[in-house]
RNA sequence: GUGUCCAUAGCUCAGCUGGAUAGAGCAACGGCCUUCUAAGCCGUGGGUCGGGGGUUCGAAUCCCUUUGGGCACACCA
């Protein structure tokens, strides 16, 4: 379906086109003064210029033409130049029916999908997960399921950290710890043993001690970087090891992830790309791309419009080990070859943009992506406290993603057993809305920001919150179950012209539908999803608090009232599928 | 130091390619439940859009400058 502004400019610019003017100021946007109109359109004032004329009066014959037609009910030229337009009711009520009558809600599919790949969760095999964790798992869904909303083909990658000196610094503590393990001998010629030789939780006390250590002992430092030197050189045993670790450490992130409702495609990682490593290298070497630097293997990436100094990547260290650049860069060679993607998006910490500014020229220069492959950047900010600094436990430590969403759903269980104590499944309504809690509060944020964590807010139901729009579809759904209950059967009838304000508020806010779900996938942009759902719940209560929907004695204006609710549940369902989360029957 | 992002009500945040009186929510105060979940709805008060210039008929939005913050600047990821 068409976009209602789009067809409303059209009406406009048959109006600009009738009186003389060009249709270019033609364009139609939705009011700033819901007081005074619906939709605006400025084009008269811009015109002024041109035609060397008063905008008024540019606007007075474009709104002789406007006012014939059918889609428009209200039409007014007010000085200095607007054109202020009200829809008509009939008009409006014909696009819901179009609606409620389309599988995609009126939303086009992407006339050329293309393949995406989202980057996105990036959790490190060695650690548990933590609230760093929390946003790219949380925004990365999030963009996955608008593109797949478009209709494009969306791979959603979780690229384990699995390839670092992190793995050295496992290695070398275990080996401390148990150094009759075969994987040690290098002269072992046998099986490895299936079983690991350590548990997720001893792996989670492993890495932190020897990440200390590393710091303090410089040969203990120096021995896990032999280590991960040596692993990446494919060292038998090592390798074993990185698959112990992996296995132990994935079981554990699908459970968390899971309860996240977060799903990838693909569980690759780091070392997936080690592979295609010799042959980028031996390539960019040979291309004359790469070249040494202080013993390092380096391309240069700067270019001549920076304003500031961009460094070198850096393809190989000076050891000869690969790093964080060349895994990536590794990455995008076998995505190139396994998927051959038209795009990918990294929804990455944004600090680490310089990293990828780097890693993209790079991967441009020496041809590893086509001229057409898109490589993004969505950087996002950082997670704070109520205090404004990175958010932490009250000990000072890192939050375990577990027990933030612990902390919530026994906040949310606490409301559900105050208001309804008769309540037997509040603690799987409290599973349900504490995760809307917890995404609606990070992704209504513009991810490039930093954002304030604030349990006791997110979890309210008042104001623009997750439990508020839950709250909202929730009403929607008891009320539908009551019309049913009271004997009423749901047929799909057509949804009848408005007769109220607060009902023709509300299908003005549903019309938006496809524009904002366009306009989030073309912004990645969340937010404006929230803000959507947000300013719909608004509309729909105001009606519900209006309308007495069960009481209405005209059978016929009750079930295109049904029919309204039907739409506006379907499209609030939607957006909240888009941002990852759930309403439940009833809370 | 260089670069980059940010600064909007007491607090948390919106503000589309510049448009009319800068919007929400929280907090404060005041209304609304014998009728579909009051986890709701309605109303009141609260802002020199960090400061200063400029472009424009018109600037929170674009440009310059200044102040105060965040972050990044090749062998960690």
């Amino acid at each position: 379906m068409k976009k209602i502004l789009d067809m409303i400019t059209e009406e406009a610019v048959k109006a600009f086109s009738a009186a003389g003017y060009d249709a270019k100021y033609a364009k139609v946007t939705l009011s700033n003064r819901p007081d005074l109109c619906e939709y605006q359109c400025n084009g008269a004032m811009a015109a002024a210029k041109e035609y060397k004329k008063a905008p008024i009066m540019i606007a007075n014959a474009v709104v002789e033409e406007l006012v014939k037609s059918e889609m428009l009910e209200e039409v007014q030229a007010v000085n200095p130049g607007f054109i202020n337009m009200k829809i008509s009711a009939e008009f409006l009520s014909s696009y819901m029916n179009g609606m409620k009558d389309d599988e995609r809600l009126g939303y086009d599919k992407a006339e050329h999908p293309r393949t995406i790949m989202i980057d996105y969760g990036g959790p490190n095999v060695a650690k548990p997960l933590h609230v760093g964790h929390l946003r790219s798992a949380i925004i990365g869904e999030s963009i996955k399921r608008i593109g797949r909303l478009a209709g494009h083909r969306v791979i959603g990658d979780v690229h384990l950290g699995d390839w670092g000196l992190q793995m050295g610094l496992i290695i070398m503590e275990l080996k401390e710890r148990k150094p009759e393990l075969v994987y040690f001998d290098e002269n072992y010629t046998g099986v490895y043993p299936e079983e690991a030789p350590f548990t997720i939780s001893e792996l989670e006390e492993i890495y932190p001690t020897a990440s200390a250590r590393s710091k303090e002992d410089a040969a203990y430092k120096e021995a896990a970087m032999q280590a991960t030197f040596e692993l990446q050189q494919g060292r038998k045993g090592y390798q074993a090891l990185l698959q112990h670790i992996l296995n132990v450490s994935v079981t554990d992130l699908k459970r968390n992830y899971a309860n996240l409702n977060v799903d990838f495609d693909l569980w690759k990682g780091e070392s997936d790309a080690q592979p295609y490593i010799p042959a980028m290298v031996q390539e960019m070497k040979d291309k004359g791309f790469a070249y040494v630097s202080e013993n390092a293997l380096v391309v240069d990436v700067k270019e001549e419009t920076d304003t500031k100094e961009v460094p070198p990547c850096m393809i190989l260290k000076s050891d000869g080990a690969s790093l964080y650049t060349t895994t990536d860069l590794a990455t995008i060679v076998e995505r190139m070859k396994l998927y051959a993607p038209d795009e990918i998006v990294y929804v990455v910490d944004k600090r680490q943009e310089m990293h990828f500014v780097q890693v993209f020229r790079c991967a441009r220069k020496c041809g590893l992506v086509d001229e057409h492959v898109s490589l993004k950047f969505l950087g996002f900010g950082t997670m704070n406290g109520k205090d404004g600094k990175p958010f932490k436990t009250r000990e000072g430590g890192v939050m375990r993603l577990e027990y933030l969403l612990k902390d919530i759903n026994e906040e949310m269980l606490k409301k559900i057993q105050e208001t309804r104590p008769e309540e037997t499944e509040a603690e799987a309504i409290a599973k349900i809305v504490g995760l809307a809690a917890v995404k609606y509060g990070d992704l209504s944020n513009q991810a490039s920001k930093d954002y304030i964590f604030d349990v006791d807010r997110f979890t309210s139901s008042e104001g623009n919150t997750g439990p508020y729009i839950l709250y909202t579809i929730v009403r929607i759904k008891s009320i539908l179950k009551k019309y049913e209950e009271m004997g009423k059967v749901i047929c799909d009838t057509a949804i009848a012209p408005c007769t109220a304000e607060s009902e023709k508020a509300l299908m003005l806010e549903l019309t938006k539908f496809n524009a904002v779900m366009e306009n989030a996938f073309e912004e990645l942009a969340p937010h404006k999803v929230c803000a959507y759902i947000y300013d719909l719940a608004n509309a729909f209560n105001k009606f519900y608090h209006e309308t007495k929907i069960l009481a209405e004695e005209d059978a016929a204006k009750q079930a295109s009232w049904i029919q309204l609710l039907l739409l506006t549940r379907r499209v609030l369902e939607t957006c909240i599928d888009v941002l990852g989360f759930e309403a439940p029957e009833r809370m």
